[in-house]
DNA sequence: AATGAATGAGCGTTCATTCAT
DNA sequence: AATGAATGAACGCTCATTCAT
């Protein structure tokens, strides 16, 4: 599951340079760059290597000169959008300063600008959808980016409470809810049943912070009525 | 994109009735029932019909009798889903009564009781993953579930905001940030990569709605300072 | 190879008697009927037995009630009609008399009113077409119906050339020459590429016999020259 | 239906060179000379890809590189077969000359040198069995090869009537039965319903030619009693 | 006798993978 | 390094055959 020294993802760009004579050293990212973009669209499965060739502009052979097989290259695109991830996370960290507020709108903005409207926002929907024909991948993700991710967000919430600007919460579970909208929108920027056409990933992530800021704020004497869910006869 | 009558998704019972002649009229829905579980579980595409008919005890020439390709078989188990949701979601507006926050409760744990706990969950990641290969099931998915359930919200929004106990808010945004945790919940259902076994379901639902109401209700007075996020020279 | 007492063939009427209750004696012919039709029209393999069910008005199931297999079908259907054409050919030999071409207009002429012109002649396509799957049944056609035509003609034929009406001929290739243009006939009812809408059957026979009977009778003294043809270096 | 470049039919040559990556542009021939041989002898319907790829020598999906698909295998051989049978009729077109009956003689042991006896003549038995599941391909076999052989015969019939060599006759009608024992003659070859071991195909052509040329001539004072056939109630 | 649901072997087709060039 | 012709295992789908009713 480590195949080449990762490179950030970026689109197939039309080549403008010359055809020929490309430096070899830029072709695996154009491969799993075109790789991504398909399976992305299609899923793994559903995918043919033909077309992930044709739309990198290389033969089908060529494929298997960088890549030991199909499975390898699906491996190899996770990587290398984990990696791009990792770094993006690792320089928010590095601007990573105010409020507890801020902090929180940074690290929502700072996810858009950096993955979320970047192609590595297909890494997110990939492992949503491939997960159990991949379970180590799966791991491999939730390991290295989903846990980094949660502890940015728990530092920001712990900070937060431990100041008083925000009340006590559930820190894990609130780590959880705020983190589900930016999956969504970074999965429904590839699935048709979702898309929203009337919002912006701007507006959607402002009413995300702005809800989110007032949830956490919460006057600590506000009650909120919480009328036990008849769970029924079911489990 | 009509094949049989909609019966509510349930499991493939193992029978012990006779193997030859059963009753005809169950067939489909063990049918879907079997290729609901397996699509979820591992991609339309990667879903072999052999598999699809062993989990239903039956032949691969049976599923052939009641659906004409596995296209047809996946529009079916989609199709399945969608009725059942639909009747839930009919069924969760006769109890519909209280106080906005009430209602939002009632939503959100409704919709975990009567369709995130079930299987027709498997169907909200259906829609997520195979959007791109069935765009006309995307489409009639989106109109007919998705509209839906967002309407029950926006009556529910637009109730609170009129009677005071929400603030005012851009309820078509707020719908899409109410309803990603729970599209999340069940995605995450099937997805390793994001699971998280920390929490139940029923603490991330009702985490989620304790922020919502306190983000909704916020002191009108109250003021969230908004940094203008850097969108750099990007789009 | 002998199944049923053979009864002639005959189109799959239109029911005009009560559709149940069907006096069980005519279904074989029912059957066999449909299946030739079929089987003349898409060939046998080509030809599925929902199809010829559904033709005959029964179900699948009980074609299996008469017949073992589609095998054993085809051979009925086959059996059935050679059985009618020889009962033909057995009439004709009744009526035989008169002059040598007169026997020979007979024959002609009567072997288009009893077997070409109704559906045995698709028995003929049909031995044209699946002699090579089914050698044994072309063998068995070939005994016994070509080879009872084939005395038919040589007995005309021989009759004329010993009452000088005919020209002494290679006896046994001029049947063959002969019988062509009827074998054309009937496979070229059910065989879109050969068939000439210009010319009518009758029209057709006609002129075959009138070629025949100036070319059986060409004055002895007549001469055909005859350039050796160049087989150049082929085999 | 135009695929390839056409080729002659020739057998598939057992080949002694490499086994990768033979000269490509021998393959389609090797195919459709290895397919029209198992479609003449199965039928379309019965003859695996499997049978025909083996064969060939090469593998099933060999077939698919050069084939879209089973039928479009089976349009390029009508095709392949038909542009060779035209272009040997060309060639018989130039050696054009000669008294009416010698350009008879002419078109007769040439069909027979350059496609009767040549795998070509495989097409003639296709065209009669599969005509109605191709239409189009009996269409356009009618139009191209009929419709030309036709028109050679026209020709030399033409030219007899007009030089008083032959006597007046129904040309259309009579070049119908001066083709039926040749494409009888190619249908019979492949089918031992018809077979008869006892005449070689020369001899066969030389009585049919000797008859028709005597029958074309007839002494026009000559009289053929015609008794008018008794077409019963029959239409 | 008749049905038609169920079966499963078999075939057409696809596509990941190999390898000679 | 790169190609693309060739392979063959695998899968969707069909249909002759069976059998409980």
């Amino acid at each position: 599951m480590k195949l080449h020294a990762a490179r950030p993802l970026s689109e197939a760009s039309p080549d403008c340079r010359p055809p020929r004579r490309r430096r070899k050293e830029a072709r695996p990212s154009e491969l799993t760059a075109a790789a991504l973009a398909l399976f992305v669209e299609k899923g793994f499965a559903a995918t043919r290597l033909d077309d992930v060739a044709a739309r990198a502009g290389v033969s089908k052979g060529t494929l298997y000169l960088y890549f030991e097989s199909k499975e390898a290259l699906f491996k190899a695109v996770i990587e290398e959008g984990m990696v791009a991830a990792l770094a993006a996370a690792a320089q928010r960290l590095s601007d990573f300063h105010g409020s507890a507020a801020e902090l929180l709108q940074q690290l929502l903005f700072g996810w858009w600008e950096q993955i979320g409207q970047t192609p590595m926002a297909g890494v997110t929907k990939l492992i949503a959808c491939e997960s159990s024909n991949f379970p180590e991948v799966a791991q491999y993700y939730h390991e290295r980016v989903l846990t980094r991710g949660r502890a940015l967000l728990r530092t920001t919430l712990q900070r937060g409470v431990a100041s008083g600007e925000f009340r006590p919460v559930d820190i894990e579970t609130a780590i959880d809810v705020i983190m589900a909208p930016l999956l969504m929108l970074a999965i429904s920027r590839f699935s048709l049943g979702f898309c929203n056409r009337k919002t912006t990933p701007e507006t959607y992530l402002r009413t995300h912070f702005e809800l989110l800021v007032k949830g956490l704020r919460g006057s600590s004497g506000e009650f909120v009525e919480f009328v036990e869910p008849l769970t029924g006869g079911k489990r």
